[in-house]
DNA sequence: ATCAAAATCAATCAAAATCAATCAAAAACA
DNA sequence: TGTTTTTGATTGATTTTGATTGATTTTGAT
């Protein structure tokens, strides 16, 4: 009996019981012990069973982190209402960078059936942009796995063709003295670069993005209007004093 | 008995177990085992079949479970003949360039976990590309409405900066005369320039295709293979006078 | 809880099976 | 005819297998 045949009847038999012993494999295969530890050793290496004295039962599935799919569909009030009052920010016939990410994917609901043309490094975004009639230019370059970006150096080159009335970025962290920070240096050199082709620019955060710093810093605060759900008092002047704060409030 | 009919029959009993040994072809077939371990090596280096030791097992062995993104439209049996019939004219670290379109969809399960890169046009293969772990980029430019597809003069200039070992191009009609069309010229003035990049060039097209013209004209027969499922016997001898001819039958 | 018997384990090794490489004979070709 | 391609047998190398070893874990009686 060939080697994958085998191990696909180990797990087979694994999916109807949830727990097989070593000497029940070695009857139903008619092969030695030796061979199904062996096998056992080699579908666990692979995540595929767990090994026990005695036998394996299943793996208990490690869920993984969720999906950007997944994330936006639970967008938050907070999220909403930045989305909302950022939206608000653009006039007729604006040509807008929309960032990669769920905090600008919120804003696309509120940008419905309005005569402006959007640029994006979004993947997720398209379907909703669409749906909604608005032109839309993607840009070009590497497709970075799960989180629907597109980055790299292609993607670079190509954003420097375009200029933008205004820029809306999403970010990982906001932080006084760091400034604005995302945890992969490929996708915040395309922030940085699309912040530097826009007239006016803005970076989103919900309040618990401030007071952190993620590995890589894209900008300085004093290059882009911060908006925000809210502050508290006391940090409502220290960001003030270093750039324009937007709180989006109701 | 002559190679390809063993080949075809090798497959064919794939196709019905899923997993066969050396030794069942050589009693089946009443040659040598040192015949039978070539064919499969020849067919393995065509992936369409995975040799392991003792035996061979087919390739689309889904141990993962078939996502909802793989199954949520299952194309035709010729589309799909095709799209492994392309597939298999990949090498490992080739470069190739995958138009948007159903047809050129149908070959992503038959690329899973190939050492390749993809540059498309097509924002539906993205998805599946990524659930694949296959390199993709994709080319940036203008989104058109409901097809999915990157066209436009921006997309027309990016791709500019590629060059492709296979590209890999859906149609709308194959004509003796008018060549390969398509409604959109902006469509068709990507596929052209995609054809232009690419060290060989392949246009797929189901025999639906064939005999009908759509508006624009992207290529001439002789610049690019056509591989379809099935010639009429008249036509085989017009067509190969043309260009060259794959056709893609089990 | 403690201990010894039983069961299970990982590691090792030699036999068996399978493999890739080679080469000469057979077949196909021109 | 001579040449090229395909085939099948043979070689030694590699992989897989099953038995055996002593070590470790579990079991069950005290």
């Amino acid at each position: 009996m060939l080697t994958p045949k085998r191990h696909a009847l180990i797990l087979e038999e694994l999916s109807n019981k949830q727990m097989i012993t070593i000497q029940s494999l070695v009857d139903l295969m008619r092969v030695s012990e030796s061979t199904i530890r062996r096998d056992l050793s080699e579908l666990e290496k692979q995540h595929l069973l767990k090994r026990v004295h005695g036998g394996a039962t299943v793996v208990t599935q490690t869920k993984d982190e969720p999906t950007v799919q997944e994330k936006k569909q639970r967008g938050t009030t907070e999220k909403k209402e930045i989305a909302q009052y950022a939206a608000a920010l653009i006039e007729d016939y604006d040509v807008i960078y929309l960032d990669a990410g769920t905090t600008t994917y919120e804003m696309i609901p509120f940008l419905k059936d309005r005569p402006i043309t959007v640029v994006t490094n979004g993947l997720m975004h398209l379907d909703l942009l669409q749906q909604y009639h608005i032109p839309t230019y993607i840009i070009g370059g590497k497709v970075k796995d799960k989180t629907g970006a597109v980055i790299g150096s292609v993607a670079l080159k190509q954003l420097e063709h375009y200029h933008f009335n205004l820029a809306f970025i999403g970010t990982n962290g906001v932080d006084v003295s760091f400034g604005y920070s995302t945890p992969d240096p490929e996708e915040g050199d395309l922030k940085e670069k699309a912040l530097t082709l826009s007239d006016k620019r803005f970076v989103l955060a919900d309040h618990s993005k401030l007071h952190t710093k993620s590995a890589y810093r894209f900008s300085e605060l004093k290059h882009a209007t911060l908006i925000t759900d809210r502050l508290l008092e006391e940090d409502r002047e220290a960001y003030s004093k270093l750039t324009d704060v937007l709180e989006a409030m109701t």
